[in-house]
DNA sequence: AGGAAAATTGCAACCGGTTGCAAAAAAATT
DNA sequence: AATTTTTTTGCAACCGGTTGCAATTTTCCT
C-alpha cells in the first residue's frame, strides 16, 4: 500500500479511499492511485480491512445435514447469493456435535458478520446462543413463535402437516399413516400435530405414526416395515422425501403396487422426486426463496444490527406426480 | 488484550505467547494469563493474528458442480476434516464464471492459506493460475500429467474406461456404447480414450458415443435418445451416475427391460445408485479417500510450501448390482 | 475579485495481535 | 559463591489497512 501511495505521489490515506466506495476522492486522485494499483498489481487486504472496520465479510453456515439432497440446493443458492453481495460463506459441519457453546466461541473467533443456522434437528436455543453472543443470526428452517427473539425463515410446518391432510381426504383415503423424520426435530413434531388434527377433523384415521432415525433412504426403508406391520394403511405421508423414497421400496418389496395398493406423499420435492421410476407426489418446499430471503435478512442485519426479529415464512405447495391416486370428483 | 494483560499484571507478549502455541511462556505465567482471561472472557481474534502472522487457516474450496449428489461427500468430508485440524472451510461457487483471474484474487485478498480445486469439468490451466500466484493449491478430480506442476489427487480415468471395457467383455457383451459426461471435460476424455481402446483390443464395438451435456439426470435422458436412435445397443457406460439413471429411465420409458434388453454400468457409486428403483451398477470412486487425501495434502502445503507437486491416485472397482446381466461362465 | 461553502487531502492514531532482540531471572555447572 | 547456560519476559516495531479531524484546495455565489 505505502509503496501505491509513493507511486502515485499520495498519502495512503487517498490509497485507502480509492479502495473504498463511499470515501471522499477526486477524480485525478483515484486516477492516479488506480494506475499505480495496476502497476503493482496490488488489491487491499481484506484481513486488514477487517481488522481496522471490524466487519470481516463472512457469513457463517451452520448445518447437521450434509447428506441429504435438499442441501445441494442450499449450499448452492448460499454460496451464489452471499458472491453475489461480496459476502463470503464460512460453513461449519455440525454433524453429531451439537454444543452451541463451542461453535458460538469459534465464530465469534473468526469475526463473522452473521451467521444462518440452517437447521430444524436442533433446538431453537441454538440458534439463540448466537443472539445472546452478539452475533446477527438467522433461524433457517426454525420454529417460529410469537414471542421470537431471533430471526425465522422457513414454513409454516403445522399447516403442512394439514395439507397433507387435506390432500389425503380430496383423495378418498379413510385411513392413513404418518412417518415422519426425526421426532425430535420441532419441524417433525409440527407437522404431525397439524396432520393429526386436520385428519380427526376431516374424518380421516391415522392408523399408525412411525418416525424415521434420521434423513435417509435407508432409515425410510426400515421405519416403512413398522408401518406395514399391522393394520392396512391407505396411504403414507412422510416428513421428507429421501424418507419417503425408501418407504416406497420397501412397500414395492413387500409386493405393493403404487398408488394402487398405497400412496406415499412426501416433503421437500428434491430433484429425484420427479425422477420416472419414483414419480413422488409431495409437498414442495420452496427452499430457493428461504435461502434468498435468509441471505438477504442477514446481510440486512450487517447492516443494521438492531432490526427486530422478523419471522417469513413461505408457502408449500403440492407437487402432483404419480403416487397417490387422482383427486375424486367426490 | 491489552486488560487481560494488565488484569494478570504481565505484558500483551505474555498474553500473546500463552495462546501461541510453542512459545515460551513459564507455568506460572501462563496460569496467570488463563486466569485473567477466563475472568474477562478473553480469546484471541483471529483476524488480528492471520494480520500478524499472514496465516489465516482458510482453506478455499472452488467447486462448480453443487447440483451432483456426489458432492455432498465432498462438502461433508471437506469441511469436516478442516475443522477436525483447526482450519476452516471457504466455499467458493464457480457455477457459470470460470474464468481464474477472478477467483485468484478473490482468494488472495482473502489470503487464504490454500485451495482445493474439486473439479474435473475445468481445464488444468484454471488450477494453475493459483499456483503461478503463490497459493498452494490441490487439484483434485484434476488430469494427471507426468509433468505436473501442481498437486493433483485422483482417480486414473483412463484405467477406469478400460475397465468399463473389461467389465462388458466379461458379461459377453458384445456391441456396447458410451454415454459420456460434458465432452469438454478431461475426465470424460480420459475414460472414453481407454473405454475405446480397450473395447477394442477385447473385440467389443463401439457402436455410438454420446455425450451429455451436463451431469443431471435430464441430460442423461435426453442423450439416452440419441443413443437409442440407431444400431442397436446391448450395454451403456455413462460417465456418472446421475446421467445412468436419466438413461436408465429414458430406456424403460421406450419398453426396454434392464438388464435383460440393455444393460447400465454407472460411474461414481452415489448413494441413490443403491436404491431399488436403479439397483446401479456402477465403477465407485472412492470419494472419501480422495477428499481426506487432498485436506491431508493441503494442509501439508501450508506447513511446508516448498513439497514438491505429488500425484495421488486412489483405485476404483465396480460395484456390482442389477443394472448388468452376470458375468459368464466362459 | 472576494468570500463562503463544499469537497478533498494528509496526519496520526488505532484495530488486536506477533516476534526479534536484549535484558532479567532462573537453573545448571564448576 | 561465582560463573555460565538456559529460560522467561518486556519493549517496541510491525502486519496493512481505516478514519476523525483539521488544513488545504476547489467550487460556487454575489
Amino acid at each position: 500500500m505505502k509503496e501505491v501511495a509513493e507511486l502515485a505521489g499520495v498519502s495512503r490515506s487517498a490509497v485507502s479511499r480509492t479502495f473504498t466506495d463511499g470515501a471522499s476522492v477526486s477524480a485525478r486522485t483515484r486516477e492516479k492511485v488506480e494506475k499505480a494499483a495496476k502497476a503493482l498489481g496490488y488489491r487491499p487486504s481484506l484481513i486488514a480491512r477487517s481488522l481496522a472496520t471490524n466487519r470481516t465479510k463472512l457469513i457463517g453456515l451452520v448445518a447437521n445435514n450434509f447428506q441429504n439432497p435438499a442441501f445441494l440446493d442450499v449450499f448452492d443458492l448460499f454460496t451464489s447469493e452471499l458472491q453475489k453481495r461480496g459476502f463470503r460463506p464460512l460453513l461449519v459441519n455440525l454433524s453429531g456435535d451439537t454444543s452451541p457453546k463451542k461453535f458460538v466461541e469459534l465464530l465469534k473467533q473468526y469475526s463473522v458478520d452473521g451467521v444462518i443456522v440452517a437447521t430444524s434437528t436442533l433446538p431453537t436455543s441454538f440458534a439463540n446462543a448466537f443472539q445472546t453472543a452478539g452475533i446477527p443470526v438467522i433461524h433457517t428452517f426454525g420454529k417460529f413463535q410469537a414471542n421470537a427473539n431471533v430471526h425465522v425463515v422457513g414454513i409454516d410446518n403445522e399447516f403442512c402437516g394439514s395439507m397433507a391432510a387435506q390432500t389425503f381426504a380430496e383423495r378418498g383415503y379413510k385411513s392413513v399413516a404418518l412417518l415422519g423424520g426425526p421426532e425430535t426435530a420441532t419441524s417433525t413434531q409440527d407437522r404431525a400435530a397439524g396432520f393429526v388434527k386436520t385428519s380427526e377433523q376431516l374424518g380421516l384415521r391415522v392408523v399408525k405414526t412411525c418416525f424415521a432415525e434420521n434423513y435417509t433412504y435407508q432409515a425410510g426403508r426400515e421405519a416403512m416395515h413398522e408401518v406395514m406391520d399391522g393394520e392396512d394403511v391407505e396411504a403414507v405421508f412422510c416428513g421428507d422425501d429421501l424418507i419417503c423414497m425408501g418407504a416406497m421400496d420397501a412397500a414395492r418389496a413387500a409386493g405393493k403396487a403404487i398408488p394402487e395398493d398405497i400412496g406415499f406423499l412426501g416433503f421437500n420435492d428434491i430433484a429425484m422426486a420427479g425422477w420416472d421410476a419414483y414419480a413422488l407426489t409431495t409437498i414442495r418446499q420452496p427452499i430457493r426463496d428461504i435461502i434468498m430471503s435468509s441471505v438477504e435478512l442477514v446481510v440486512g442485519m450487517v447492516e443494521n444490527p438492531a432490526r427486530s426479529p422478523e419471522i417469513r415464512l413461505f408457502p408449500c405447495s403440492v407437487i402432483d406426480r404419480g403416487s397417490l391416486r387422482p383427486i375424486t370428483g367426490n
